[in-house]
DNA sequence: AATGAATGAGTTTTCATTCAT
DNA sequence: AATGAATGAAAACTCATTCAT
């Protein structure tokens, strides 16, 4: 449905994304208004509706674009892939946000699109959500060295809860960086690194004394 | 400015509201619309705005009541202030499940009020979101025995961290209950009950070996 | 129609009127609204249509109201029949410069009501609006000592000459003091008396030579 | 805003500024409808905020209109520029009552948008004022032969005098006039010219012996 | 006499989408 | 491929007025 759109050169195309994004980010779907994206876009009416079809459907092409580049982004950091599953929690989170803060409009929209989807778009973004967790989760979770955890620790809800945990210190992360446009300076990424650690440490050997 | 809507009979006042509720929470504050929700609930459009003024001051109530309603709810439940962080935790866990077990939209609606705050409506959230945490932080904290901490642990850092980790997993419990609108079975309950303390017994004791 | 609220005592009563007026005359007949009078009155809406009956009710006796007051607050001020219709023209500019800036809501409201009657009220208005001319004219033109007026003028073409030129006079002088409340002063009274003068002597001996 | 207004082929242009017209000068702003406009207009409701945007846009679209077509109109009349001031006025006169009798509505819009600004156009219609008043004047009052004048006569206060008494004469014209739809016939041209001369006369040589 | 809850038609404006050109 | 005029349902909200109490 997008074939013809997919064929415009690569500065119209992504001026329209960009405004797209802008528009949907900025005021979530519902507000979002197609009359404001084709006037900043400097495109006609039928001509959005032409490339996309229908509201929904834009906002379903600005998700899929956001996954594929994520992914792809996130691939091209060479991941030493640790067999400690805590240090390798660590780099992808430290990747996450540098993503995210090189693209942040894109990385919200995500982020947003999980949270709370659209009216009528709930089976779409299931689908969407199934294939990136399929995808992507036996990379976080395979060769990992068990040898190290406790013999009384349940393996798979171990990794569980981990992934949980610290799935929240990395959003606790990106909520505090909300708004900002500008890489993450070194100084930040340490203090950021800092504190993965401590909190590695703790879920590694506990709070309690023995 | 709800005075006369406060006057009204416990069976009207409590029809009206569940009706509102009910559009907010299905479709959001932007979709849900005040035609249809005099429409369900049988009362004219000029009612609906003598009553409540705007359709934010409609959604703020709601958001009043919803906390107000959980506030009471909450301590209504004896919990006995265990000096143990994590019993305490556990605790309040499963009573916020029950309570978001028995009324399901009231709970949803707000914790997406937190989440996704309605355009225009950033000061009056804040404002509650304060309130609520400046009120039951402290309950939760208090009267803690720190003497079990482990000497290389960052008190502060571990309750957040803790605070985080289950907080988490308390909303991925909400999560797998969505849409439902029956009260917890005891059954739930105790499965929910082993899980926690499984996950507690990892954060005091860590996953690894030393 | 207005028994009722003619008993009350002239506190509410004033209070009611004074209300009214300013709602009329801030926002014009099509916007004031009842649901403000109301309020700011401090009296129920169902009290309000029972001593008026309707919007155009309130306006109505508002403008007889004015009427009143003004013909009555006239004939107070001890106006010396001067023969010389120009002098006599005199006078009453500045009585009802005096009189305007006393009560300027009154005032506007009456000069308002004849420049742009609302609609549907067009038939009392010219009612209203016959009954002072029919009433006041008279007063003006009797006793006219016509001795002084040239051979070749026409009487009564140059008596509406007249009537027609210082109206326009006279309604500079109110514009110009639009807004003010505060009564004129005596230096500002001079001046007016002063403009007036040299008016009169262009129209008393005309602008060319002979 | 109104290029795709403007476009429109003359038929449909007019009939929409003709519907619009009507309603506002029948009803004056407030009341003016724009439902009754696409209504008799015979177009969607979409389309007209389309061409306009706003009722307020529509009014003072309404309003230019107006003065474009007035002046057009004022000086496709070929003035005799006499240097004899009453002359000059009385031709004025004659040409404004032409037109005011041509367009009546349209000449309607006009004066009463001077008088009773609608809420919330004040500053539009200030400066519509000043561009008339600042484009107008000069031509009245420029090459006067002042020679004429009386040597006691303040030439400045007697311009302003002459301008105000006239003014009222030409509003009493128009009111009387107010309904007809139809041109001025020549008798009643010949009428009004014998009338002003009358009255130039009164203020050229005065009303009084000397 | 006095209340104020209740009405529902009315207001302007926005919206995603279509389609003839 | 591209345009943008046209649609009309839907939105939130206000209004003068009524009437049971």
């Amino acid at each position: 449905m997008n074939q013809t759109f997919e064929k415009l050169n690569t500065e119209k195309k992504e001026k329209i994304i960009n405004v797209c994004l802008e528009e949907f980010v900025q005021k979530g779907f519902e507000l979002a208004s197609t009359n404001n994206i084709v006037v900043k876009a400097g495109i006609s009416k039928g001509l959005l509706f032409h490339y996309f079809g229908s509201k929904k459907n834009i906002y379903l092409y600005l998700l899929d674009y956001a996954i594929e580049y994520f992914i792809k982004k996130f691939y091209s950091y060479d991941v030493k892939a640790s067999g400690d599953i805590f240090e390798r929690i660590m780099q992808r989170g430290v990747i996450k946000m540098k993503i995210a803060g090189e693209k942040p409009l894109l990385y919200k929209l995500l982020m947003e699109a999980f949270v709370v989807t659209p009216a009528g778009l709930e089976d779409e973004m299931n689908l969407r959500y199934q294939k990136i967790y399929s995808e992507n989760m036996p990379v976080v979770f395979e060769d990992i060295d068990y040898s190290l955890f406790r013999d009384e620790v349940d393996i798979k809800k171990a990794l569980e809860f981990i992934t949980l945990c610290f799935d929240s210190i990395y959003n606790k992360y990106i909520k505090s960086a909300k708004g900002r446009t500008a890489q993450l300076s070194l100084e930040e990424t340490e203090i950021m690194v800092n504190e993965y650690k401590e909190h590695i440490d703790m879920i590694k050997y506990g709070i309690c004394k023995k």
